[in-house]
DNA sequence: TGCTATTTTTAGGACTTCCTAATATATTTT
DNA sequence: AAAATATATTAGGAAGTCCTAAAAATAGCA
């Protein structure tokens, strides 16, 4: 059994290791989890001593096979109950992160699965994030950034990198939500700025909102 | 906001309170959680300073108003979690309280009136407890122990007093559920143990059972 | 009432997780 | 390659929650 302290430098250290292949350092850790370098040091040691992961001092970390399987169970409670949330309860996709945070520490197997079968065995989270099945295993869909594309192209908005509660409320206000269909009008030399059709309106969307979307 | 330990002390004490109209003793409650007195002592004090309990050294504690409006609200979250586990996710009646003792601690207030209108604001956990309200107040109803009842009378399985694993299991086993009618037909004078009749079927139930039975 | 038994509290320590400050190691720059 | 900078670790301490053992207070009984 992990504390709940463990189980989040196991998300942590999972996140930052999807964005790179070297190992993570403990620097990159601490500004996750907004704690200090130290501080992670102290724990490394005793989640390698658990054979979460594998530490060299100085060298950084990376999840063993075990660490890998246990942060995909976090994930999978996590995102599980921000559909929940979601779904059932009414919450908007930038609240659901925060109580997620919370009821992804609660132990118990049985749980887990019936509240997968209760909401239909969903595949996504509502920031269109993957759902991990019960062995743990993700299936990643290819996806792209706006960003990317050029003018005259046409997508659907599947995802979104920043899921911070004030760009979600940004996508709200503006009516954009997963699923929808955007067709690139201009994109402007300048600032990289997009004008953007999506559901019958023009949106202009800046250089950092198109690198947050997929 | 306080911490998981201390809301347990403070649920501890609601329901020792229950019992006794006298001032709850520091063994009491380090019965009721098992653990030390020495630690209940340590944390009647800082309880104490946060004006969750009225305590006076070697004199026993009882609840503030604040504490007792706080207890209420971790019961209530305990209560609605449990029905939305027996209700939702078909986890049986003996299984719910362990689950919920974790589900209790979560901090939203915003998930307990959302989880509340889920269900349909139920009355009662899956025990036949009531669940207070989003103010607090709780609606006791009049139930009377199986224990009390007379030869001929019949009356409804409203509860049960001793809510342990073993003893739901041993109900589940016979087919005797909550909302049932009970019909006395014998008392033995030997052993208090009575025959009644539930569901069309007859049982023996002992001295021990009748009295934890409402 | 005074002695004994029980209950409660205090003292001091263990373990967890966090911190700051100081030190050690690694990396970058010149 | 040496010096300067950045990164990581160690040392030591604080706060929380638990423990055992010893001391203090209260309750029960002769």
């Amino acid at each position: 059994m992990l504390t709940h302290s463990e189980e989040n430098y196991l998300k942590a250290i999972f996140h930052l290791s999807l964005e790179t292949d070297e190992d993570i350092s403990t620097n990159a850790i601490a500004l996750k989890i907004n704690s200090q370098p130290s501080s992670v040091t102290e724990m490394l040691k005793k989640m390698s001593d658990k054979s979460m992961i594998s530490y060299q001092k100085y060298k950084g970390v990376s999840l063993t096979e075990v660490g890998q399987k246990t942060a995909l169970k976090i994930i999978r409670k996590h995102r599980l109950w921000e559909v929940f949330l979601f779904d059932k309860l009414n919450f908007s996709w930038d609240e659901v992160h925060e109580i997620a945070e919370q009821l992804e520490h609660i132990y118990s197997d049985k749980l887990t699965q019936e509240l997968d079968r209760f909401l239909d065995y969903p595949q996504h989270d509502p920031h269109g994030d993957p759902i991990p099945n019960r062995a743990g295993f993700i299936q990643y869909s290819e996806k792209i950034l706006l960003a990317t594309l050029q003018v005259g192209e046409t997508a659907r908005f599947v995802g979104v990198k920043d899921s911070s509660a004030v760009f979600l409320q940004y996508l709200d206000k503006r009516n954009i939500a997963l699923g929808d269909l955007l067709t690139i009008s201009f994109i402007e030399a300048f600032d990289q700025s997009m004008h953007v059709l999506i559901n019958d309106s023009n949106h202009i969307l800046s250089k950092q909102t198109i690198n947050n979307i997929y």
